[in-house]
DNA sequence: GTTAGCACTCAATCTCTCTGAGTGCTAAGC
DNA sequence: GCTTAGCACTCAGAGAGATTGAGTGCTAAC
């Protein structure tokens, strides 16, 4: 059977209507639409015809129909409507955005929830890293009789330290030649460069410091490993139970235990080879738990390396036109707020982290 | 009236069963137990005057009786048995806090999570800092034409650093002049000590190297600023629809609106001058949306200065025996673990932000 | 190809009754 | 004077029909 133009109206008008209420659709109301010159009996047998194609459902006999999987598959890639973002929307977004944000890890989690309150869904946000970091440098600062403190330059530009304490002495000249083997030996390493091969390596230049050899490339390892990390965070859970489909306790529990950041983990890698905004309808899921939602995704640039990703959990029937739209005028802003030129005055970033 | 000897052991009976059901009780009920050896008549005559004295409450006129707010802090204070943690119970408990924790805000968010899994509840988790921190002392590094490398030793024996890159060249000369002025004016100052006045005074004596101290006060403030800051998690949400009261959409909605980081920020606060573990029933909290739940706290120490505490939140009707045994067995095995006798082998502590 | 008409289906809603758990009160018993 | 058996009363909740109405598929006429 062919997908005619007529069937693309129709079927486009049921996702419409549906969206909006949440009620199987049925063809008297169809019909009855300003631009649908046909009466119900006809968009009946259109319906019929899409509903064998496998672009509509039938809840029960007597009930309206309802877009499938595949039914918003097509709305969604073909049929939509651009959603424009009235002067309101944009502007409250506009000015959620523009608080400072400064460490990446509170960044993501205030960014989930902005997103979640201008969609009125929860939200995921995401800050990843790109490929490997490595070493540039590292300094030694004594500090204290059995302690000092290390500094590692990172290729990414940030800095990173830590204060080691150890039970012995600790000689200035140790320090200053511990760090010239380190400036030789582990510069430009990646992560899975550190093996206990390094270890001994460096510990047979390090000399009269090599007690001190472990800890460091322990602790630069990790931090390498680290850099990789993908920071995630999830907000406005809550906005789920907005949604109709969800006042049924056990579909909104099944879903709420999949939003959190361990099951979502595999969000990142879908969009890993994709752009711009990525629509995810039910079962192409990743998540079990999430197999009767639908995710919109879009992802952003944060510079310094790091890749922005934030996202939108919601019903199937969600209104994938307006969700679009504000999630890509949010992706756009973010990009722009983060890659705007440096202001010398102000730190650019920070490294600290207030344990 | 008086609250006889006699009232209390009904008002037990009567919390406990309906903790274990979550459904009115009725005399009969109470009159069966074991060790009640009166009819349902004595007992209903108890369970009026219960009522007449605040403790109970009857949903309608044919139904059982529920604990009220008064009758639960009763029990709570007075009334509940120990519960003893089975050893199966430590040891899951155990293994989970076994997991190496090294960032503080990973730390927090993965406490939560194990708390929210061994009392199937939903969980809070923070750490908060005691007291203002100042800077010990100051360092700084060059790392390239324009950039340096700020490194700073909080009281807190913490570590923070920064790589400030400015538009004009920076020589060795000027970071050595600059870094002496610093420890002498800026060291030990708590963070409001850091007033417009205090800058003056620095580029006064920062000589040459004046346009390189805006960006180090204003970043030392900030971060003077942060180390009072807490770090919070929420975590298991959706168990909270485990709970038989929250099969209704609209209250678990209400609650769980509550569940956010932002309006729980209060609670921290409930703590501060109380000891051991606490019980809120229902209306005496802090946040609107949370009154008809109950939240039991405790706190515990991490060590460096830092404050931990963890908490659930649950339906009035919780088993708060079982949850505040979990929770103080969990606080205290939290505890140790971070004051465990420091291993010079393992870094004790991390001061990286992965940005 | 389109549409009016009609018989059919079936979830949802409403009404009504019935059931039984639970109560309060009274009067007898220890 | 406390305890208890007994009884009348209340009322939410479950279950059984009956009713409604939105929606369908099919057919025959336009």
């Amino acid at each position: 059977m062919e997908l005619t133009d007529r069937k693309k109206r129709v079927l486009r008008s049921i996702v419409d209507l549906y969206i909006r209420t949440a009620e199987p659709v049925g063809s008297k109301a169809i019909a009855e639409m300003p631009d649908m010159n046909y009466s119900s009996a006809t968009i009946r047998n259109e319906m019929a015809d899409l509903t064998a194609m496998g672009y509509l459902e039938q809840p029960h006999t007597s009930a309206g129909r309802v877009p499938s999987a595949a039914g918003y598959r097509l709305y969604v890639d073909e049929l939509m409507a651009d959603y424009r973002l009235s002067i309101d929307e944009t502007r409250s977004i506009n000015c959620a955005i523009e608080e400072k944000m400064q460490r990446v890890d509170k960044m993501v989690e205030k960014v989930a929830r902005l997103v979640s309150q201008a969609t009125d869904l929860p939200a995921i946000s995401v800050a990843s890293r790109r490929g490997g970091a490595t070493v540039k440098r590292f300094d030694l600062i004594l500090a204290g009789a059995g302690s000092f403190i290390l500094v590692m330059m990172l290729s990414t530009d940030e800095v990173v330290n830590k204060l080691i304490k150890l039970p012995l002495r600790v000689e200035e000249a140790d320090l200053k030649l511990l760090a010239a083997v380190l400036n030789a030996t582990m510069t430009d390493l990646s992560a899975d460069a550190f093996t206990p091969a390094l270890m001994e390596r460096v510990m047979a230049s390090a000399d009269s410091a090599a007690s001190l050899v472990p800890v460091i490339v322990d602790f630069t390892a990790d931090v390498l490993r680290r850099q990789n990390s993908t920071n995630m965070a999830v907000a406005g859970q809550a906005r789920l139970l907005d949604q109709p489909e969800y006042r049924n306790i056990d579909k909104a529990q099944r879903v709420l235990t999949g939003l959190d950041e361990e099951t979502l983990s595999g969000l990142p890698a879908v969009m890993q080879n994709a752009s711009g905004t990525q629509v995810l309808v039910g079962p192409e899921h990743v998540a079990q738990e999430l197999k009767d939602t639908s995710v919109v995704m879009t992802k952003f640039d944060i510079g310094d390396g790091l890749q922005g990703m934030i996202g939108v959990v919601g019903p199937t029937r969600m209104d994938y036109a307006k969700v679009t739209a504000r999630l890509s005028y949010f992706a756009e802003s973010l990009s722009k707020m983060f890659n705007k030129p440096e202001q010398p005055q102000l730190p650019e970033h920070t490294d600290i982290d207030p344990k």
